[in-house]
DNA sequence: AAGACGGGGTA
DNA sequence: TACCCAGTCTT
């Protein structure tokens, strides 16, 4: 496990030059390395967290057309910023970006800082993303650790630990920042992203054509797809809810969740979970349950269908019927149909609501 | 240290 | 289905 910082690995020199002349020759053409902008950088990275980059590319293009510097995103709404991320998910990113646009704006001039420890202090950036920030726009000695990285700097050193455990991480951190030529932070970091997408792959890594590949342990040692090592997950639990779409004069009735946690600040049809043994007299308990629940009289008419929505944690079905309002009465706002597309929503509700826009 | 946090692409 | 993505934040 120990690999000492100074008198590293003897292929050090080869791994960076093979790295970088590869890099040189084969390097993707994406829309955030055609710029210099810090904020549009900074926009890019925090968008490609957790976040492949072909989902990102057409978020990233609306979003700075949206919001086209710091001073624009910070004065716009939350829920502005919200809307034009709908979708994207991970919405706490929107945010904290948000956020993080209103404190450079105040405490740095409305320049993005360029130091690691004023980049931590910024929701949204961690490591990884400040190292990026910081190699990327700003030319700085900083090293990264994504899951190209970690993918990429596993298998070369064929690093067996739990990459979930702090050890693990600490250990790969120490990697990446040893292996990064003077002065050459920008095109390493960037370099080793993209061996990692195009090369060094999660599966069917194509290691014939990697530059690396006679310097790799992961490789050599027989299956490289070895590293890192998987980590067992739970299975998600499958949620099975309610979902009423309570109509009166064009109008249908919506709720913002809170402004924290999982879709947070997003709206959304009234929904809540409804156990196994409910199941029996749906319409019955649905009419009965908005009458207590909300204080209102409805008629609740056919499903129209079922919704479904695989989250990282958990998957949920929403059992869908439209229903007819006898009075006005409620918390949560009326919203005339045609103005439903006005409001940030997850990827299911959003589905349901152009199901009755039709 | 562990869990929460979205949605999509891919095999 | 299962994996995993240019990770961070909260508990």
């Amino acid at each position: 496990m120990a690999i000492a910082k100074g008198l590293l690995f003897p292929n050090k020199k080869q791994i960076q030059i093979k790295l970088l002349q590869w890099f040189k020759k084969n390097k993707r053409d994406l829309p955030w390395r055609k710029t210099d902008d810090p904020y549009s950088i900074w926009v890019s990275e925090i968008m490609l967290q957790q976040t492949q980059v072909t989902t990102v590319i057409p978020y990233y293009k609306n979003f700075l057309k949206s919001f086209p510097t710091i001073r624009h995103l910070a004065k716009a709404n939350l829920s502005k910023v919200l809307k034009v991320w709908e979708g994207l998910g991970y919405y706490s990113r929107a945010r904290n970006l948000h956020g993080a646009s209103k404190i450079v704006l105040k405490h740095f001039h409305g320049k993005i800082p360029a130091t690691l420890k004023d980049l931590l202090g910024l929701p949204g950036i961690g490591r990884s993303t400040a190292g990026a920030i910081l190699s990327f726009a700003f030319q700085k000695e900083a090293s990264i650790l994504d899951g190209n990285a970690k993918r990429v700097l596993s298998r070369l050193f064929a690093v067996s630990g739990n990459p979930e455990k702090r050890k693990t991480e600490q250990l790969l951190w120490k990697i990446s920042e040893s292996l990064i030529p003077k002065g050459y932070s920008n095109p390493f970091n960037q370099a080793l992203m993209d061996l990692g997408a195009m090369i060094c792959t999660p599966k069917g890594p194509l290691c014939p054509r990697c530059p690396l590949h006679r310097f790799c342990k992961g490789s050599t040692s027989g299956k490289p797809e070895r590293f890192p090592s998987k980590t067992i997950k739970r299975k998600t639990p499958h949620i099975r809810a309610v979902c009423p779409v309570i109509h009166k004069d064009g109008k249908v009735l919506l709720n913002q969740r809170p402004p924290k946690g999982l879709l947070g600040g997003l709206w959304e049809f009234p929904n809540w979970k409804i156990e196994g043994k409910q199941r029996s007299r749906l319409r019955l308990r649905l009419k009965n349950d908005i009458k207590k629940e909300m204080g209102l009289n409805v008629k609740v008419n056919e499903s129209i269908g079922m919704f479904r929505q695989t989250y990282s944690h958990f998957k949920i079905t929403l059992d869908v019927f439209t229903c007819e309002a006898f009075e006005w009465n409620s918390n949560g706002k009326w919203v005339p149909i045609p103005e439903l597309h006005l409001f940030p929503m997850s990827r299911i509700h959003r589905r349901i609501a152009e199901s009755i826009s039709n």
